[in-house]
DNA sequence: CGCGTACTTGACGGGTCGGTCCAGAACTCC
DNA sequence: GGAGTTCTGGACCGACCCGTCAAGTACGCG
């Protein structure tokens, strides 16, 4: 009703969290947004009420996408599971090897600014954690059954280790790791997963 | 000579780190540092530069404490190799468990921060690492020679990849992960490192 | 067609930013 | 004691910060 609005909500999401991601939340600027996106402050103002909820509201979208990877990465027939999961993790230290700006994961670098602050920026890091680590377990357990990994091992603690290894990557390349170290650790972290028999 | 310094130049550095860390680089003024010490900013200026180099010099500072922290924890006979290993990737678990706060790691910090447009802060991060993984690397040869751990293992590799699961645990606590969780991670992999015989 | 409503724009406000500068204070050395 | 040097405190600079607001614009609906 009354007058549409002219920009594309996603656009706008989209270029707040490129600049969120590259500076920062305190080094980004409403007005570096507002010039990015050629939108008046107001514009901005109105539509997501304040510097926060629109960091908010970025971070919920990415933290959503990135979950949503992993689980299409992770999902398919039990006699593929392993393979899955290993391709996950090279994959994962392939591209952080790849980020040669070290621009890193949106995720981490919220998470490592805020979460001291904002239990809502805490609240959505865990959640979506979580929930990767939920479909890592749900992945190792199909690898368990179809006789890939040891059984006897706990699925889900399993994944939470394979979590952190996933982050653990992403925080070394941040801070300059070689990419074939990178690429070791993946390798190797593979190699002592409990095979089964 | 001439007119001495009146404020302890540690102490300064002190709470300069505190406020870097747990307001980030971006986030703490030059202004906040000032009145956090009582200096007046010329002062500041005078002793530090700027900003960017006070920040440096906290990191620095900070690099070679966790450094040599960790390579005190590792350091001791062969026999008790193992058993330091252990007690180090425990305790790391349980401190990053016990950091209600989610202040968080100030290398991991700074590195998420400034990592993409600092590359000294990249230097000085990477090389922190690498003397970490270096020193785990010594302590994990020694557990081959005491015959605790696999001696066909590479200790280099193994030894990167316990550094990424310390990361790893720094980054999920930060991100709000349970305790208990963290401990798990700790605990499963120590029961998945390669033991000998 | 005209009214009401929502959106757009950019000026504006009050505060803060990093950094500079200078007047004066405190010291060493001659 | 005077000259020279360094340090101190805070006023000051221009730029930028987040957020507001008023004036104008474009639309839906009766």
């Amino acid at each position: 009703m009354a007058r549409p609005r002219e920009f594309d909500e996603g656009a706008v999401l989209d270029a707040a969290r490129d600049q969120f991601w590259s500076k920062g939340y305190a080094g980004t600027s409403m007005d570096a947004i507002a010039s990015a996106t050629g939108l008046g402050k107001g514009s901005l103002y109105g539509a997501f009420g304040s510097k926060q909820q629109l960091f908010l509201q970025v971070f919920d979208t990415y933290c959503a996408r990135i979950a949503d990877d992993v689980a299409s990465n992770l999902s398919g027939p039990d006699d593929e599971a392993f393979g899955r999961l290993c391709a996950h993790i090279r994959a994962a230290a392939a591209g952080v090897a790849a980020d040669q700006r070290h621009r890193g994961c949106l995720l981490a670098k919220g998470a490592a600014e805020l979460s001291e602050h904002d239990p809502d920026v805490v609240y959505r890091s865990r959640q979506t954690l979580e929930r990767i680590a939920a479909t890592l377990a749900e992945d190792i357990r199909a690898a368990q059954r179809h006789g890939d990994l040891d059984p006897a091992a706990d699925a889900d603690q399993l994944a939470t280790l394979v979590l952190a290894v996933l982050r653990g990557i992403e925080a070394l390349g941040k801070a300059g790791v070689d990419a074939d170290r990178l690429e070791d650790v993946a390798d190797t972290a593979i190699d002592l997963l409990p095979r089964a028999g």
